[in-house]
DNA sequence: CCAACTACCTGTTAGC
DNA sequence: TGCTAACAGGTAGTTG
């Protein structure tokens, strides 16, 4: 998926193409699309009518609209979603499972070939956070985000560094290739436990999640093939900076080594054997 | 509490 | 060429 600087993108163009119109007509296709949102699609249409965009908000990979009434409109684009600005005359996308008909006579358009996204309004707390999104914590990009206290909590953990990294309690937005491209620029072995790092080590651990997911961002975030677009349905290029994330087999940027490519959580991960040597004892 | 597993989907690619 | 298996950026639920 969009990972958070590939949410961000989205957010960005949302908040330029959709914030400020009232969308006039919603339409949801099939039951899949709104499976989070317990009332239904029916539900959906009748309360999305003639609601006042706000603006876009996101925490971690979390994105959702603001309307009007103190409610949102919860994206999460899963593995595969697309928010994208369509004109009405545009044929329909494969995967087609909403459409948002906007003021300004344009079209949002979700999009997800695997339908592990979805969408639901809830209603938003004090704090402006819809409340299915309240157990994820803060991402690297949120200026109220605590490197202090995410470390904290990592170093209490027996649990290899590269799950917490994944842990969307502990620090949002983290996926599968920037949690291996902050390791390798860490120089951490993934499966090395929390409770074996200093706190500083992990503080430095988020600046390098940061920083990669900032220039990710710059570069319009990480696409491997056409499913992780803009609303405008551009690609990111940050894949060609990736120094670990499927490199395998070839020459780590910083000594040489060949990267190498294990198994893990039914996925895999990726990282140098040389700079990031597996502990001695292993998660 | 945690780890490990499962489910949820479609599409592409590698290997035979 | 066609079949099959493995794999793909995520989350949430269950089980032990």
């Amino acid at each position: 998926m969009p990972e958070l600087p590939e949410v961000e993108v989205v957010r960005r163009g949302l908040a330029t193409h959709a914030a400020g119109r009232v969308i006039e007509v919603a339409e949801f296709r099939g039951l899949r699309v709104a499976r989070r949102h317990e009332a239904g699609p029916e539900d959906l249409t009748a309360r999305l009518r003639g609601r006042l965009i706000e603006s876009a908000q996101r925490r971690g990979k979390y994105l959702w609209l603001a309307l009007d009434g103190g409610e949102g409109l919860i994206v999460h684009l899963g593995m595969s979603g697309q928010m994208l600005v369509s004109d009405p005359d545009q044929p329909d996308q494969r995967h087609l499972h909403a459409r948002f008909r906007l003021s300004d006579g344009r079209e949002i358009r979700f999009v997800d070939q695997r339908t592990f996204g979805g969408l639901a309004l809830a209603t938003l707390d004090w704090d402006g956070i819809p409340e299915p999104v309240r157990h994820i914590g803060r991402d690297p990009f949120d200026p109220k985000f605590d490197a202090r206290a995410a470390a904290a909590r990592m170093v209490t953990s027996s649990s290899g560094i590269k799950r917490l990294l994944l842990n969307q309690t502990i620090v949002s937005g983290i996926g599968n290739i920037y949690a291996d491209e902050s390791l390798w620029r860490a120089q951490i072995h993934p499966e090395k436990a929390g409770d074996r790092h200093t706190k500083p080590a992990i503080v430095r651990l988020l600046g390098h999640a940061a920083d990669v997911m900032n220039a990710a961002l710059e570069e319009g975030g990480t696409s491997f093939d056409a499913l992780y677009v803009n609303v405008n349905g551009q690609s990111g290029y940050f894949d060609r900076r990736l120094a670990a994330y499927g490199q395998q087999g070839i020459p780590c940027p910083r000594c040489g080594t060949p990267i190498v490519r294990e198994s893990f959580m039914n996925r895999s991960s990726h990282f140098c054997p040389r700079c990031q040597p597996k502990p001695r004892t292993s998660s």
